[in-house]
DNA sequence: CGGACTGTTGAGGAACCTCAATAGGTGTGG
DNA sequence: CCACACCTATTGAGGTTCCTCAACAGTCCG
């Protein structure tokens, strides 16, 4: 019962021009002449099974990679069994920036369903971008956007209450959701209690706690890992600071 | 007693080539050729007084900046007045680039002492390392090695307890002041107790007992804002999980 | 259909926070 | 140079939030 295929089985060559994921990938922004460059840079696509690695901490640095279908967590491994799962990832996102400072990756990335990534050799996107003014400047803003992000978590773990948490999590979620065209109010999360929890600082007991407090109080319906939002409004006046990016 | 000169005033033109600092900065690993070409592109140095801001959240963002002297916090402020700190920058680091991704700053930078920093023009940051591509390697390697960062404090905010954080921190302190031939044992904390907490995500009295009770238990001599590190190892078994950059 | 994984709920405890009093340090102006 | 005010740090007592442990229910998958 064995699957003998390898887990990363490369598929056709990326097309950046064709694809729907522009406006939210890195390509966004570019001009057409500049967008049909890319497919030089865009080598293969690969495929990632649910729960399997699409890259370790450890492993060499060799590209970055753009999510086509499906969804990743990056986290991180203590000695001591600790996980700490430091983001969740959607279709359009960047994976692996995280490896250029050492060349080697300093974390995981573990596909939350079976999901498919087109690999960017990095070598050819520094290469390409000194020649590309708009794919520089793009890749240089999806790292800073990273950036910003991981402030936002730091403070959402640093200064934040449990439903605060909680409440920003889904209303990050329900954003990101509408980016790719989804409901705003109803989605499916692919990522279990014990890894929001992590995410959040949280244990998965706390998670599932406050997820029942906010259907007690009429903010949202649960039901496992599907979500309808039911009081939007009502989620963001728990975190009553104004919910900016950082 | 007013001063009157503006806060911020304009220095002369820093030389990266004569700077002592480049084994730390931005100009890392680059050919002494290149090194003469960054002498276009780093333009005046500003000097900030301590507790002013070198910039604010909201700010339009122009330039990023290298501490030549001196040290930072950045921090995030919420609406009802609780503040993150998300960072603690010391000569040799770069401030600003949060501003990237929108082109606005998404937080505050605050001089922790009377510091100065190089100013570089972002434009043509982008524009000099489209042509020096040791330029564009350490400047990708810079952003990169923030985002790994980040994970290590969302790591330690996540997961680790007050006397993990606080020993965490002074580790990190210790190899910093290490890294710019400062003693690794003794050193003099820019900060106060209140703003170890925000980074940590702990209210400073917490800091203040841990700080107690590292003292009590031959850890470390605190004397205010003067620490002593006495037993390395011992602070370094508290912190359980391997101490890695991430 | 059985087993494993995932999620919910309860009871009790630990870690950290809040409030408060006090001491120590620093800087300014008389 | 001292006195005062203000800021910073320490310490204690009591409270709250979240964690731990545990039992059980629901769901998914072979």
């Amino acid at each position: 019962m064995k699957a003998t295929v390898p887990i990363t089985a490369v598929g056709l060559k990326a097309a950046c021009a064709q694809c729907n994921l522009v406006e939210l990938c890195l390509p966004f922004g570019m001009s057409d002449s500049e967008l049909h460059r890319l497919d030089d840079l865009v080598g293969a696509r690969r495929k990632i099974k649910r729960q399997q690695p699409l890259y370790r901490a450890g492993d060499p640095f060799e590209a970055i990679y753009a999510i086509r279908t499906g969804s990743f967590k990056t986290d991180v491994l203590l000695e001591d069994g600790r996980e700490q799962v430091t983001g969740f990832q959607m279709t359009g996102e960047i994976l692996g920036l995280d490896g250029i400072s050492t060349e080697l990756h300093s974390c995981n990335a573990v596909a939350l369903e079976d999901s498919e990534v087109c690999v960017i050799a990095y070598d050819r996107l520094e290469e390409l971008s000194r020649e590309v003014e708009g794919l520089q400047h793009q890749f240089h803003k999806v790292m800073s956007r990273e950036i910003v992000r991981d402030h936002g978590v730091m403070m959402l773990l640093g200064s934040m209450r449990a439903e605060e948490r909680l409440a920003a999590f889904l209303l990050n979620m329900s954003q990101r959701f509408t980016a790719r065209g989804f409901s705003a109010a109803e989605f499916h999360l692919r990522m279990t209690r014990e890894e929001i929890g992590s995410y959040l600082g949280l244990k998965l007991e706390t998670v599932s706690r406050a997820f029942s407090r906010f259907q007690d109080e009429g903010l949202v319906t649960v039901q496992q890992k599907h979500i309808r939002i039911l009081d939007n409004a009502g989620l963001k006046k728990l975190i009553q600071h104004q919910q900016r990016a950082c």
